[in-house]
DNA sequence: AAAAAACTATTTGCATACTAATAGATAGTG
DNA sequence: CACTATCTATTAGTATGCAAATAGTTTTTT
């Protein structure tokens, strides 16, 4: 079956490779200051939300699910870089803290991945990534319809 | 330590976000047409690749490292939809070949992918595709001056 | 021709994501 | 009050990606 090649990578396809390797990208660097893999941006995240948050607000912030998260708390639990408390008014839910270690960890690394982004956006003017964005939250808003419509 | 919020999402952390969740859309739909997960690349990079190429020319078309693919192709073989058969010139290599199934399956996963992708563009002009395309390969040429820099 | 280097595919072990199912706690309703 | 809903976190199982190490085959060099 002699099928000409009309195979034209698609813009989604791209947006994929682009974004995995970016992400490679930032995880070698952030690893080689002690940090593995990916379980910096918990970190960083919790820096910003502030102590004592649920580890669900702490999972939809990092955008992953519960579930998902839990094993990488319980890696940097593990550290000494997070602690997690019981949450008197719910009992169900934990307050996570960071450590001193964490605190000043999970600053260095936001300072590194700040540096490596301000790299990898190179020259881009703010209108050309305010114009990605938007086309970004277009892309999500088509998901949404289309499930809204689906359904 | 009272951190005042100005955790402003980056633009590459928003790519992720997307990305992923375009991949579960498609993933999503994909599934119920029969299909586990994302293994339906393979199968359609395969048929516009043509019939007896290399593992090493479709993990590099797909964009995934050759043991991943292994794997994947396993699943593939697993379910009659590809073949694997060795290469008469290079013992080391093994050709690929849809079988007749896995034709069928990737035509229509190709037409299924081709349409929901149309769907999540919806209104795109082409010039926008254009510049997110531009500006991804700008991204993509970055990271590897950055690389070639600090080497 | 023999030795060294490079290449293709695979196996193994690890990291990270998900869903589904579970345990425990709270909230809402009759 | 009791019953049901729901919510938070966890565990278990699965899928997909990687790098490193291995096996077998070329290819290149000496």
């Amino acid at each position: 079956m002699a099928m000409t090649n009309t195979h034209e990578p698609d813009l989604l396809f791209r947006l994929l490779l682009t974004t995995r390797r970016w992400r490679q990208f930032l995880d070698q660097k952030i690893l080689s200051s002690g940090l593995t893999d990916a379980t910096w941006r918990p970190l960083t995240h919790l820096l910003f939300l502030g102590n004592g948050i649920n580890q669900k607000i702490l999972a939809e912030s990092i955008g992953i699910s519960g579930p998902s998260l839990v094993r990488l708390l319980d890696s940097l639990v593990a550290k000494g870089l997070v602690e997690r408390q019981e949450d008197e008014s719910d009992r169900r839910a934990r307050k996570l803290y960071l450590t001193t270690a964490g605190e000043c960890l999970a600053s260095q690394v936001h300072q590194a991945t700040q540096e490596l982004n301000r790299q990898i956006l190179g020259d881009m003017k703010a209108n050309e990534e305010q114009a990605i964005i938007e086309i970004l939250q277009k892309l999500e808003n088509n998901m949404n319809t289309y499930n809204e419509k689906t359904l």
